[in-house]
DNA sequence: AAACTTATTGGGCATTATGCTCAAAAGTCC
DNA sequence: GGACTTTTGAGCATAATGCCCAATAAGTTT
């Protein structure tokens, strides 16, 4: 079979215009147009088109650290027998996590934790081990960002 | 020393905002002021200088999904003698790693990657060992996301 | 209490952006 | 060539922005 590419495909401009936005969130369709050579009438409508798709994804995100969670922690839970939504449910109510991933190996979940002070994240940690559903935890903290979260190598691909 | 917070001190309102715009991400300044009953004129002070602090972190993100990477894995490598800056250099190249963070545990990095498919991820595993720094490395692929990033509960908490 | 600082408000106003429409020009596919 | 999609330029009413200012409210200091 071939590609069959479920996904709308996105082609060097689209790219161009989500860099463009990547670096500019805020970005009006003005600047846009003017940024990439195009005109208004054509950034509005490959927006319109990619908000049903891409773009509600392309959420804006904020870091813990702005808040004042300076110390940020990933974290490796085993669970009892599948993920029953009991556990899910009690995890998703602790604001310090951030997120939550089922991985392959051992009925593995990986969790983002951010805690304002080591302190804090010791105090997380007995929250969820409390969780009954929730065996064992392994937390690592980050020490330091080499690579914060990027795309645009990713986009600039799609660019050609 | 008392505490002396280096960061700003964000209040309700300014969680507020940024909640708001969580939910929204291109929400007008003129509808965030009818949507939390203050007047324009504070919203757009409000938001010049959250623009010098919190906002620069307050980024659009693009989920590698969305462009055709369906396949996310977390990577644990270790890295010989110290984060050598060729090491660090090697990886930021290849484009399909998204995130690297510095670990605690034995000179732990652990990366996230985006892949197309299994077959490629294996791609990329395969040019990861290739660096000469890297030692070992342990992937674990993510076969469900339970709680996509989030920061809304940290934000409400800050409201009071 | 009085003085002082800071935040919020309401008002105005010129400029810019948006949302929408339309028809012409340019590309693409078969 | 004909059919189709995309891009373009143009127009236009409405909405939002970026300033500015002075008055009021709120919170602090002495």
């Amino acid at each position: 079979m071939a590609t069959s590419r479920s996904k709308r495909e996105l082609d060097g401009l689209d790219a161009e215009i989500l860099l463009a936005l990547v670096e500019d969130p805020d970005a009006t369709t003005v600047s846009l147009a003017q940024r990439l050579s195009v005109s208004r009438n054509t950034i509005q409508s490959r927006l319109q088109k990619l908000n049903d798709g891409v773009l509600e994804s392309f959420q804006r995100r904020i870091t813990p650290r702005a808040l004042g969670y300076e110390v940020t922690a990933f974290m490796n839970a085993s669970i009892r027998q599948g993920y029953d939504k009991q556990t899910m449910k009690a995890l998703s109510e602790i604001p310090e996590i951030v997120e939550i991933y089922a991985t392959t190996g051992d009925a593995d979940l990986r969790l983002t934790i951010a805690a304002t002070s080591p302190e804090d994240l010791y105090r997380v940690n007995q929250l969820i081990l409390d969780i009954s559903g929730i065996v064992r935890t392994s937390t690592a903290v980050v020490l330091r960002e080499f690579l914060g979260y990027r795309t645009k190598p990713l986009l600039e691909r799609i660019t050609e």
